[in-house]
DNA sequence: CGTCAACTGTTTCCTTGGTTACTATTGCAA
DNA sequence: TTGCAATAGTAACCAAGGAAACAGTTGACG
């Protein structure tokens, strides 16, 4: 079976196009002096969640990190005052994270710059090929999901 | 302009893939009590360069690391007697690693994993959209290069 | 109810990798 | 040739994240 191959070159893409476009956003944050990636990524996936303030551990997963990453990554930017963690009604064992303003100001902030860097860097796809990217890529992490669910 | 939304949409799901697969892929390796995935992409670079012994900064640049980063990542692999660093003739400022027997065997192994691993979470990709994802992102990377040297 | 397993977040320790300063070598240029 | 900037690799120091142990909370089962 030759399938493999296309296969392995295929992955070989995603990682090396991941690492390049990556360390160009970071070196663009850190010329616009502006926080690192992480901080980033935390600030967005709270504005994402349907509640709007997640638990660590949902913040964990949605940014494959450990919960003891967690713990520290959102010390720091509690400590920057982007954002501040409330406990929670339901589970007394539970943390919220919540934006402060000058949070939800910083991520729009992060938001241009990051945007216009994926969108620099994939600007020489098309529409249809973004979109197979898109699709073809959400089927791969969904394989790893269930995976995930019948490994554990 | 909506071209914006469908290029975020596919570097998205490059990130949430690549973290997807990459994790189990460790997860895979740590449990067949063989080395980090790290270690795979020093062998498999020095397997896959030209002279078949790279020298220290090109497999920096290779595995999107800095100079520092390598020289110890190196030294844990001859440590392990995976490889050795051979002095360069032409550049007495320069050394090159090179693969031992033991090296070999390991990337060997190493690599039936690895290949498994990625061929299980793309599976569900038919040859003509792994062909175009490859195709896609390289076209990406290619335009990161470019954009590297006119901001070096 | 009481007990105990499962779970949440934090803390501690350790590994990994980036940054910077340093040494050795190269090669260009006066 | 001598001098000096650029380069290759390393060493020392620091920041970030994983693993495991821990404390508090929950909930199911007796």
């Amino acid at each position: 079976m030759k399938c493999a191959r296309v296969h392995l070159d295929a992955w070989r893409a995603v990682v090396t196009s991941h690492a390049a476009v990556t360390e160009h956003i970071q070196r663009t944050l850190a010329a616009a002096d502006l926080p690192p990636l992480s901080w980033f990524e935390v600030l967005w996936a709270i504005k994402r969640s349907p509640t709007g303030r997640p638990r660590m551990s949902e913040l964990a997963e949605w940014l494959t990190l450990s919960r003891g990453g967690i713990t520290k990554l959102v010390d720091r930017l509690v400590e920057a005052g982007y954002l501040e963690r409330v406990s929670c009604a339901e589970d007394r064992r539970s943390l919220q994270a919540e934006l402060t303003p000058a949070g939800a100001k910083m991520l729009e902030e992060m938001q241009t710059v990051y945007e216009g860097e994926v969108e620099r860097h994939l600007r020489s796809l098309s529409a249809a090929e973004a979109e197979l990217i898109t699709a073809a890529l959400q089927k791969v992490t969904g394989s790893t999901c269930d995976q995930a669910k019948s490994v554990v």
